[in-house]
DNA sequence: CTGAAAGCGCTTACAG
DNA sequence: CTGAAAGCGCTTACAG
């Protein structure tokens, strides 16, 4: 591959001429100029990025650690932020952690290696020591979607606040005479995943309805504990009405336990979940869900991460998700009540609100 | 940031023993070994990638550039992609090419920048100029899922056939009664937009069938063509009886189109889809499907990569796709039938096929 | 406007 | 077994 001294030869300059033309530094005489673009499109030139990075110490590269790339919330969200990034002028590698907390680190360790001018991600534990270590250190880091709470370092976060929506989805569920509602919840050291019990809990609590533990199944965000947790519940003496499961995998999950044993939402037991996605219009039947403004959420975090890189001062967001009713749960009110619940919206869109 | 120097001069040795102990070299004694080992520790000192693959020419990275993110067979693809490379020691990097040539070929060109070791691509078209640049250029490069015939150089291509299973899927169609058949294809440049089409009009003609042009729907492999093309499906005076889209994000907007018109599958019109995912057990009804060995096809085109990047001879592969029987063509004909379809499978599984 | 030179953080013959 | 030195491909003061 050629290299800049290759088109300082043909170009009949020096290198440092070449490179001046190619980061467009003023100083350059027009001859000189045409003369290096000859020889970069003759030989085909193209600066090596992994140089260029060792010398000016910066490599217009983001890293994405994601809890898990099947996830389509995750997904999107990745979608986001690289659309985002690229508009910017970086790009973003992506880390998959699978959930797994020492994939996630892997992961890190990786891009840190790399020297990525920030970070950004999405916890899958409460905050291992390499998670720790990075936020105290040098690279720019923001979190989202999920968090690490108690840290001694400014971290930003971008994040969507489900607790408004969580409540409208009780409401839903209790004017539907629901009342023994389960909760499939993500693993208790992330945010989300203690977040998203804490707010049905307190939703409950304001209709006088107890959240036992019998109904608080411990998944993983993944499909499989879905399955496991649901088995679980319906095994039960006295089996809850409705399961929430704190994500769209552990819906799947869900699905697959109900199915298995042949029984049918809403009519043997409702379900409903956080996050939406464009399948569960067209689900047997129509799944309920929490949908995050998820883009917005994506964009809002590169912009915080860039400020970071470039010195100025980064802003933490938090947006409001919101209820899509559907038929999971049951016949839904008409559409005359006056809660703030909106009841379908266009498959793909995300709204977002402040 | 701890450079090597840094640990050096904590470890009393030269910077040129540090990087033998960091790259195993045996001469080293026990002695310099242990002292470097230490500083390492206390300085938590992690070695420059960057620098590293300026010196030794190689990144140990591959770049995946995949048609489009949002579509799960893709991201079913990119994971066990991942998984294989991290287990032969590579990092990798996925751009998203949303199924535009011009941001496949940005990605390409930002990944040849960073001068990694190898490139896995699914092109979006026929070939851009890059594209073929490239495949002649001295990057290891191997095509998966789709591929770019009628090349001058030999570039592996790892992809699954899905020939048998389409001509199974018509068997299927003709014996529920269906006789005017439809399609959504992708674009025609791309290998899997052309040869669904033709594997399907091919098993047409086995039957007698035609393939008339308002029966091709052209997409672009994403959910809103798949939204239009039905949509004048439906337009037609003489609609047809079934529609096979030849991925599974233009059979959501299939759904979608169907949906918005308050008919129903299939009574009003039959579908199937190419590519399986969990959600078609869940969607009303279950879809019929053809599966591919999404995660075999990842593992072997990773080692196709790393068998060229080593020097040794990389092998095409080429793993049979299959029919997956549900409700949305019509009530399938009894579990008897000595067809070689298989009526159903567990959820998440692939099935390889060689 | 231009070039010679230093240096980013590593690795690796080469000599001892 | 060990270190001094060259060099990977760039960028950027510095001097002219």
């Amino acid at each position: 591959m050629a290299s800049i001294k290759d088109v300082a030869a043909e170009a009949g300059v020096s290198v440092a001429t070449v490179s001046r033309v190619l980061n467009e530094h003023p100083s350059v005489s027009v001859d000189a100029r045409a003369r290096v673009l000859a020889a970069v499109e003759a030989l085909g030139y193209r600066p090596n990025a992994v140089a260029r990075s060792l010398r000016t110490d910066q490599t217009r590269t983001l890293g994405l650690v994601i809890s898990d790339v099947m996830n389509p919330y995750f997904t999107t969200l990745a979608r986001s932020v690289e659309e985002e990034a690229r508009a910017l002028g970086y790009s973003v590698i992506i880390g998959n952690a699978d959930e797994r907390p020492d994939l996630q680190d892997h992961h890190v360790r990786t891009l840190l290696d790399r020297r990525i001018d920030g970070l950004l991600v999405s916890p899958t534990d409460g905050g291992s020591p390499l998670m720790l270590d990075t936020a105290r250190g040098g690279t720019p880091m923001v979190f989202v979607d999920r968090w690490i709470p108690g840290l001694d370092v400014d971290v930003p976060v971008v994040r969507a606040d489900g607790r408004q929506a969580v409540r409208d989805l009780v409401a839903h569920l209790y004017g539907l005479g629901h009342r023994r509602l389960a909760i499939i919840a993500g693993p208790a050291a992330t945010t989300t995943g203690s977040e998203r019990v804490e707010a049905f809990r307190e939703a409950l609590a304001e209709y006088g309805l107890p959240l036992p533990d019998a109904y608080t199944g411990q998944g993983d965000f993944q499909a499989e504990s879905g399955r496991r947790v649901t088995d679980a519940f319906l095994d039960l003496a006295e089996p809850p009405e409705v399961v929430f499961a704190a994500d769209n995998l552990m819906a799947l999950g869900a699905l697959d336990a109900v199915r298995a044993r042949g029984m049918r939402v809403p009519q043997d037991i409702a379900l409903a979940a956080f996050d939406d996605i464009p399948w569960f219009v067209h689900t047997d039947p129509p799944v309920t869900a929490i949908a995050q403004p998820t883009g917005e959420l994506g964009r809002a975090a590169v912009r915080a991460l860039v400020d970071m890189i470039e010195g100025r001062p980064p802003q933490s967001v938090t947006l409001a998700a919101h209820l899509v009713v559907r038929r999971s749960c049951g016949e839904p009110a008409p559409a005359t009540t006056p809660t703030p619940i909106s009841s379908e919206e266009p498959p793909v869109t995300n709204r977002s609100q402040s």
